[in-house]
DNA sequence: GATAAGATTAACT
DNA sequence: GTTAATCTTATCC
């Protein structure tokens, strides 16, 4: 059973998903030859009942994948420039999938910042679009099953002083308030994972 | 067919 | 804090 199968149970929520994908590993194999390894400490939860998912209008050329079973990527290209990754959830044929906005490297950073120009440190994978193009993800990942390479999901998990803090999310126009954003952060500093995006605004939430 | 907005980022003041 | 970059998709004439 590889870990990714969880993701495909019917009675999965994008949620949990959510949830359950902080702390968890991407492992990319590059075509080069070359691999890195990076711990998701950022998500969000969209499905088809949330106006503020891609598939809250049904299934479109675009957003078909997040439809799937789950397990597979879903990739989408935005503000022109930019590709962003999630990790679709859920029974075939309901819309439900997790953006991966922000993981830490912890094997291949070389090969990471070979791809992230002037980017260093933090910087090169704190964000949905950083993420992609540090792990040299695009269209042609699209669909793909992640339990396969060159693109894995393997499991993880929380260290014994982390803990998830539940904010909302990041960059949406509709159903603002809703608490679908997952960060991890430390117990008893309760500072946010340092490779965590927009840090000012969960930090509001930090009580 | 036209238009506006977008699950963003980097550079600049 | 503000803004340009850049193009696909959805929505509205």
């Amino acid at each position: 059973m590889t870990f990714p199968e969880f993701l495909r149970r019917s009675d999965i929520s994008s949620i949990e998903a959510a949830r359950k994908l902080l702390g968890s590993v991407l492992i990319r194999e590059f075509n080069d030859g070359t691999c890195a390894k990076v711990r998701i400490v950022e998500t969000e939860a969209y499905d088809q009942d949330d106006p503020a998912s891609h598939t809250f209008h049904g299934k479109s050329q675009r957003n078909w994948a997040m439809f799937e079973a789950g397990g597979i990527a879903y990739i989408y290209f935005t503000y022109g420039m930019h590709y962003c990754v999630n990790i679709v959830c859920g029974r075939e044929g309901y819309g439900s999938g997790v953006l991966v906005r922000a993981a830490e490297p912890i094997e291949g950073e070389e090969y990471i910042a070979q791809r992230r120009s002037k980017a260093r440190g933090v910087n090169m994978t704190n964000g949905p679009a950083k993420l992609t193009k540090a792990l040299e993800i695009d269209k042609s990942l699209y669909a793909h099953d992640l339990s396969t390479s060159p693109l894995r999901l393997v499991e993880g998990g929380l260290h014994d002083d982390e803990f998830v803090l539940e904010t909302p999310r990041i960059g949406i126009s509709k159903a603002v308030e809703d608490k679908r954003r997952f960060v991890i952060a430390h117990e008893k500093t309760r500072a946010l994972n340092p490779y965590v995006s927009e840090q000012r605004f969960t930090r509001t939430f930090l009580v």
